[in-house]
DNA sequence: CTTATTTGACCTAGG
DNA sequence: CCCTAGGTCAAATAA
């Protein structure tokens, strides 16, 4: 469309300048193939043969110095998860939220017995 | 206030 | 010695 001028400027109407991303779609679905356990991101890179953003994650919990690897495809699709090391102790209940600067204190701990998902895996090669 | 998450920079290993 | 690839840390931000 010729005729008009660089003048016009740029009047977009901004409804409220987002200069983070805010608009993150709220997923309520999962986040990332969650298997109970609580893992904080501590980086992403782009690994060559593959065109998917690997990003690496550290189980949060105290002596527990498991990584993960979690490989996503353009579609969302985990390609590939991969675990390292071994959780020294079992999984953590569904009760999200453990706040550290509130000590227990003994309150009301109910010891749940780490019965409920042991799996163990010699992995015999 | 505290923790989890994000992103770029920095580090190590190999050729 | 330089470059690539992969892996980790740290400051800033969001909730």
């Amino acid at each position: 469309m010729p005729a008009e001028v660089g003048t016009s400027e740029m009047h977009q109407i901004n409804s409220s300048e987002n200069a983070t991303q805010e608009t993150q779609i709220e997923n309520v679905a999962e986040k990332s193939a969650e298997d109970g356990y609580n893992w904080r991101k501590y980086g992403q890179k782009h690994v060559k043969g593959s065109e998917n953003p690997r990003s690496y994650y550290k189980c949060t919990h105290p002596n527990c110095e498991v990584k993960k690897l979690l490989e996503r495809s353009l579609d969302g699709q985990v390609t590939e998860v991969v675990y390292k090391g071994r959780h020294n102790h079992s999984k953590p209940q569904p009760n999200r939220r453990l706040a550290a600067g509130a000590v227990p204190s003994s309150q009301g701990e109910e010891r749940y017995d780490g019965v409920a998902t042991i799996e163990d895996k010699p992995s015999n090669i």
